[in-house]
DNA sequence: ACAATAGTGTCTGTCAGACATTATAGC
DNA sequence: GCTATAATGTCTGACAGACACTATTGT
């Protein structure tokens, strides 16, 4: 009845690997691209996933064998040239794990040719954490669950590329108040013991970080 | 080989009718849904559409008869719940257009039961156009292409849900040049007449509006 | 004591909001 | 003159960045 339409899943997974932003790459085993890298993907299967985000979370588990803290849809990439067998849509996500997670991490800086418009889809992800680390907490899931604040910032000049004053940043993360304190501390040589954190639990990400902070809205009125 | 999977394109194609964001509808003439309001959408047809965009554009034209200044993609939605016929994926779409466009117009705050999730759709669109008003000229889109700065102000106003302070508005619109001054000028009363603006051809939009959330009053406590 | 890093206090330039003032129209 | 709106000028509180300062560990 109606031409049959491609429909896929494909997942930039990223992570901070020795202060550098990677994606997990995947060399396909069958055509077409045979050989080549590729991000983790799959067709949507009808039958199993309930949803789009269903089937990245089960490709991510199938391929990867994971479950990342993070995962976003970014944006559906579609048409008839960026698949030879025809007509495709694939629903892109992204997703941010630790460091410990394994895979075959590939510095997003230096990527050769890719599979398919993934090339495209791992810039366009690249753009979002960019710009939503400007005002989010999202760089903390490319840490281990529990960190200090002197990691954190490292991570955020690091995807932000730009180093950032000690004190405003603990300033904005206290103001923000997306963290909790661990009992415990954490330590590398002859210095003082830093206090380590973990993210709160919550459901909202999108807090403002830095510049367009709501202003303490606490003060006004009563 | 796979089983079928329904692939459609759906826009939230929205204006403001006398100072109230609205949204285009369709009452569906058939099947699922016959006779409710829906999104205009439809088929992504493989062998006419590039891509998804250039379906969203055939819709528009084909049922709405017009080609918006502004559209964007919005989101995926996906599932075996959200139509009756089976596992489906819609690419929504958010379009943006000065009210003078001839259509089926609902505010966006009393819609009745919607087709489909097209409530979800729309809500999304909303909560997308809001923050992206923020910090950008998107909410220009809503007027008639030529308008003076109390007017783009009111639109602000209204989108954002509050009120601006006249110098600091203007103060940030100059900063951002993205309007370019028009011969002429328009005029209600007896009153000083206003200079009249358009926005630059530019590619992008996403400049800076305002740094800051409206800084509540005040001038009392303290 | 020193070294090294964690964490805080203080100053200052900048800027958004508040609001006063001037400008331009018709009457 | 008056009224109404357009457009600009000026002041001020608040905040982000800069940076000096204190705190806590091991040797």
């Amino acid at each position: 009845m109606y031409p049959s339409i491609i429909v896929t899943v494909d997942v930039v997974l990223m992570t901070l690997c020795l202060d550098v932003l990677c994606v997990a790459l995947i060399r396909r085993p069958n055509a077409p691209f045979a050989g080549e890298l590729a991000l983790p993907g799959g067709y949507v299967h009808a039958q199993e996933d309930g949803n789009a985000e269903d089937a990245a979370y089960r490709i991510l588990r199938e391929k990867m064998g994971i479950r990342p803290p993070y995962l976003e849809q970014l944006a559906t990439f579609s048409g008839n040239r960026r698949d030879p067998r025809g007509w495709s849509a694939s629903i892109a996500y992204f997703a941010l794990v630790s460091p410990t997670t394994e895979a075959t991490w590939q510095p997003v800086s230096k990527l050769q040719k890719l599979a398919f418009d993934h090339a495209a889809i791992i810039q366009a992800a690249v753009d979002r954490l960019r710009s939503k680390s400007a005002y989010s907490v999202l760089p903390a899931y490319l840490l281990p669950e529990t960190f200090t604040l002197a990691e954190l910032q490292k991570i955020y000049e690091q995807v932000l590329g730009s180093p950032l004053d000690k004190s405003s940043f603990r300033r904005k993360i206290k103001e923000l108040d997306l963290l909790d304190q661990v009992a415990g501390s954490f330590q590398v040589g002859n210095q003082r013991p830093a206090q380590i954190y973990r993210l709160k639990k919550m459901m909202t990400f999108d807090r403002t970080l830095s510049q367009s902070a709501p202003r303490k809205a606490g003060r006004s009125g009563q």
